[in-house]
RNA sequence: GACCUGGUAGCUCAGUUGGUAGAGCACCUCCCUUUUAAGGAGGUGGUCCUGGGUUCGAGCCCCAGCCCGGUCACCA
């Protein structure tokens, strides 16, 4: 393994304290009093007592027999201050001077024992008197300044080094840490307010014989004892209404889907999607609480129902404006579909301006005129509903439209968030519907449902009129975390693997100049570079190589340049 | 999958018509007992993403590839 030189130093350093009896990762408990943010946040409770602090030194102000240094704990970030006569003494000045001044490092992990105070210049600081090496960081951190103004200077922002290094931008920059902190504190919401209602929280399946729910390519894979394909599920869509068939009034589940598609900034191949399935109920009550929920979950993660995101101020306060989809489209490209043929429908599309072809059907061209004229202009909460029938294959029939069904999915920022259903509970229809598909899947759409016999057999023994919900929350976190990208929400965002560490191993050019070296340890450079046959560049390269592995040196002498092994 | 940016020190970034690779911070040595982007003096540190090519000479030009990002396509 190649070491820089800061990592040779600190690995010095590390055999140091051992050689001084300081074991850089010790096995002990160490029991802290108090916290920074409780410090910071209550001074005078806790000033001029005794506190016992641990974690990582963020920077350090080292000046002569005094030095100031900020720790930061989980819950925030403080200064100590380290005087060499109160961890150590002038006659063995030791724990300063050398553990404290040469031996930590920018990194480290630490436990501190002091007394609260605050300097002339007013920071709240802890006077160190005990210092505990508790753990030695080998790898020096990017290096994070922040001025008076509370600007910050170089910050570590190169997106592929944070994403493959999230624990280092979770250390660095701590707004990331506030977004996963809000994360969580968004599912916390939801779970409370679900819980509260006697919702059930369940789990199902990930690992799926058929990849039901959703229309999207699947990840596959192989059970070996079973000797049979799985799949990792797109939906727990199906395996949901199966337990409203079981005789749970309402079931909930975050789930982790997985869909083998295109990546961009809002799509990542794992992603969390909170399903909801609540008996008796239908599309219009999950508007209403869908309106109830998204205000609770804002005002719980931000304090308001109004939130940034991007350049728009968004209102989550209920209650949202309802739009039929084909109100949608009359509205915004002046054209009333409703009732119109296919014909008739591919020329409306081709006068606004959207490529058809015949494969396409009505469901899917009033997707598309949707999609391209419409979508982008909901800013504020607006659910869209009744979509056609051809699109939403697990709907019910419209109660007053035979066309349409009786579905919203609710736009946020010109982005889909949510997709809800009153459910398809007839099963005759629903296999009705599901052979439809197949027809679309036998045209060449890949994406179309399978067959799920089972879940067929399931609405046979009958389901209750249900609703149900799925929302998506790594887009929801983006929403209310003012994040433009999914992988800004997720702790790892899928990438690409990094390249391998290059060999420190001669190549084949080395080992041959090598060779030649070998027979006459000295040589004059011009003869040595005929010899060897290489282009100037590859010569060049070469020796460059060969002397960065110490193997040969160019001697530069009267005569002229000699190459020698060395 | 297509097109466009970018990839240089541990980090953030410069790099002139192609001519010995730079800065700030970090690091090392020294000074400094309430500083705070601490300060002062000196110093170390580089497969310039990879592989070919052009050239006397490539971080820079050409070709191929890799990785991040963006736009589009795809995506209920």
């Amino acid at each position: 393994m190649q070491l820089s030189a800061l990592e040779i130093i600190r690995r010095e350093s590390l055999q140091k304290l051992r050689d001084l009896g300081i074991n850089p990762y010790p096995a002990e408990e160490f029991k802290t009093t108090a916290t920074i943010q409780q410090i910071t946040s209550k001074f005078d409770a806790f000033e001029g007592k005794e506190v016992v602090l641990a974690g990582r030194m963020m920077s350090r102000r080292i000046m002569g027999k005094a030095s100031f240094a900020e720790l930061k704990d989980a819950s925030g970030r403080m200064q100590i201050y380290v005087n060499r006569d109160e961890i150590s003494s002038e006659e063995d000045p030791t724990m300063y001077n050398t553990v404290f001044k040469k031996l930590l490092d920018m990194g480290d992990i630490i436990g501190v024992k002091g007394e609260v105070f605050k300097t002339n210049v007013g920071e709240v600081s802890v006077k160190v008197k005990e210092l505990t090496v508790l753990s030695k960081s080998l790898r020096p951190l990017p290096v994070v300044k922040t001025d008076a103004d509370g600007k910050v200077h170089d910050a570590f922002a190169d997106n592929e080094l944070r994403y493959r290094r999230r624990y280092v931008d979770l250390i660095v920059n701590d707004h990331v840490k506030e977004t996963f902190i809000k994360r969580t504190k968004i599912t916390n919401s939801m779970r409370e307010f679900f819980n509260k209602r006697g919702y059930l929280e369940v789990e199902t399946p990930v690992l799926q014989p058929i990849p039901g729910g959703a229309a999207a390519r699947p990840f596959m894979t192989h059970h070996n004892a079973l000797d049979m394909p799985l799949y990792l599920r797109i939906a727990n869509e199906l395996y949901l209404k199966r337990l409203i068939v079981g005789g749970f009034d309402a079931v909930y589940e975050f789930a982790k889907d997985f869909r083998n598609e295109g990546m961009d900034r809002t799509h990542n191949p794992e992603f969390t999607v909170m399903e909801l399935y609540v008996a008796y109920k239908d599309y219009n009550w999950m508007m209403d609480m869908t309106e109830e929920l998204l205000e609770k979950i804002a005002i719980d993660t931000n304090g308001t129902s109004e939130v940034q995101i991007g350049e728009n101020q968004v209102s989550f306060k209920a209650p949202y404006p309802r739009v039929p989809i084909l109100e949608a489209i009359k509205i915004h490209t002046g054209y009333d579909v409703a009732g119109m043929k296919e014909v008739e429908l591919r020329g409306v599309c081709r006068k606004v301006g959207i490529e058809v072809d015949e494969t396409m059907g009505i469901g899917k061209m009033i997707d598309e005129l949707f999609g391209e004229k419409c979508e982008h202009l909901y800013i504020q909460p607006t659910f869209i509903t009744d979509y056609p029938k051809e699109m939403s294959p697990l709907t019910k029939e419209h109660r007053t439209n035979p066309d349409l069904t009786e579905r919203f999915e609710l736009m946020v920022n010109g982005k889909e968030l949510a997709n809800a259903y009153s459910e398809l509970n007839d099963p005759i229809d629903q296999r009705e519907r599901f052979e439809d598909q197949m027809k679309l899947s036998a045209k060449g759409d890949d994406e179309a449902m399978f067959i799920d016999q089972d879940f067929i057999r399931a609405l046979e023994y009958g389901m209750p009129p249900t609703s149900g919900i799925g929302i998506g929350i790594d887009r929801l976190v983006m929403f209310m975390t003012n994040n433009a990208s999914i992988q800004e929400v997720l702790f790892f965002p899928q990438m690409k693997p990094e390249k391998v560490a290059p060999t420190v191993e001669l190549n084949d050019d080395e080992k041959a100049v090598f060779e030649i070296l070998k027979k006459v340890e000295k040589i004059a450079l011009a003869d040595l570079k005929s010899q060897s046959g290489l282009s100037n560049k590859k010569w060049d390269k070469t020796m460059k190589g060969l002397s960065k592995h110490k193997i040969a040196k160019v001697t530069n002498s009267d005569e002229g340049l000699f190459v020698e092994i060395v």
